[in-house]
DNA sequence: CCGAGTTCACACAGTTCA
DNA sequence: TGAACTGTGTGAACTCGG
């Protein structure tokens, strides 16, 4: 994918995907003339969810001169005859630098309840605690709680703790997925225990399709699907990636 | 092979295979009036693989420029004629240029998740996570592991790391090859333990044919089995190569 | 340059205990 | 219930050999 920017230098923008939460933003663009330039190189890795970035600067600048260089030769009749020639004369220098940075204001919050959430578990980017919840009652499935209320009760950091039945709706609606629930640690009969629980518990849940895990694809192959917030963040990352290259100068 | 280009400047393109990853592409054009023109000659070889690009730039100015001389001659008479007559001067300049370029804007995609790929791994080519997920998980075979699904999970980028099972099942069923799998480096010792290692245990591997690798055998021989996407690859390679000439002027 | 190998920090499971 | 921990698979970055 190829971002055309709106600075004036002819930059090109390159943004992969590098894993869940991590995107790499590379820049590649010369500057200078024709027989002097730089080649840049500016990769910046940015991890969504903790804002930290690794970058990495690589220049080389070429300088490429005609020089002008003057014969004199000797004819046969005695005269002497100029030629003149131009050759090309051409030295590049490397130099490279790479720096870690630490944390920006880039922060996400647990879709659950939107406490502080550093990483995504059973597949919903969640805080520690929500996650310890799904975990506990996940499998028991919602019906097993009741809802003391009407049950629409909204989730907030502050009040998760008192309708069980609403927090673990919001934990299936937001797309955690008991599939995701592994058994214990067991280095033997990995297998066995594996098979039996997929075997005894939900059979239903074998047909099931796998839905694509609802983290930050913030890239997808079919970019028309972007929403605007999608976009904005990465103009974000855009932004960023370019004040970093530009306090290196 | 010769494309006729979209541009108005009467370019000849001729397109090579050079080994198994590397197209060239060259370009020879005039530019000019009659008697003042350029001779151009631009090759750009191009690295199917990494995008990489390796340029030379060769141009050469010709210049043919009527010059109207007055000579003096002094008649036998001793009367002063002029003489007027034109002759053709003509001066050739040249300048090469020589520049490695980075672009990968030619990109080829990991068979198993679609990430961007630069190499051939283990037969097939594949991105580096995925390289790793078949060394550490190749050799245990698929049995080891399970889906938590119904077994046919779609792989991609964002998924890969959700089911090992599918996951290793797409590895094989694209072609990687555990024979390619080498043991660790170990000095000493190395044509013991590898004779040993063939002798000892798989005397069926030793008789396997080895299968070419299926890399990007982009332009073979016979060029009427090109399918659509390889002939859209070869015309982005054009437009890559065209791109990076025009820049130079 | 390519494609094997290795290393180490991180993401995200599970577990324990107040 | 949740803070704090352990354990395991993953992948970026590197070395090595042909
Ligand atoms: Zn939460
Ligand atoms: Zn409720
Ligand atoms: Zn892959
Ligand atoms: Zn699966």
């Amino acid at each position: 994918m190829t971002f055309s920017s709106n600075l004036f230098l002819p930059i090109r923008l390159f943004v992969l995907v590098v894993g869940s939460n991590w995107v790499r933003v590379q820049h590649r663009y010369s500057i200078g003339g024709k027989f002097t330039y730089a080649e840049n190189k500016a990769t910046t890795t940015v991890n969504l969810l903790t804002g930290k970035t690794n970058i990495t600067f690589q220049e080389t600048i070429c300088t490429e001169r005609m020089v002008e260089v003057e014969d004199e030769l000797r004819g046969t009749s005695g005269e002497i005859k100029s030629k003149r020639s131009t050759i090309m004369e051409k030295s590049s220098s490397n130099r490279s630098i790479s720096k870690k940075s630490l944390s920006t204001e880039v922060s996400i919050e647990c879709k659950i309840c939107g406490e502080f959430a550093k990483y995504s578990h059973f597949g919903v980017v969640s805080c520690n605690p929500c996650k310890m919840f799904f975990k506990r009652n996940g499998e028991h499935g919602k019906d097993a709680l009741k809802c003391p209320y009407n049950g629409h009760c909204e989730i907030n950091i502050n009040n998760r703790h008192v309708c069980s039945y609403c927090r673990l709706s919001k934990c299936f609606d937001c797309g955690m997925q008991t599939e995701l629930i592994r058994c214990s640690y067991s280095k033997k009969d990995k297998t066995n225990q594996k098979s039996a629980s997929v075997a005894d518990a939900e059979p239903v849940v074998a047909l099931k399709k796998l839905t694509p895990i609802p983290n930050l694809n913030i890239l997808q192959s079919d970019q028309s699907t972007l929403t605007v917030n999608k976009w904005n963040l990465i103009s974000k990352i855009y932004h960023i990636a370019m004040m970093n290259i530009v306090n290196y100068q």
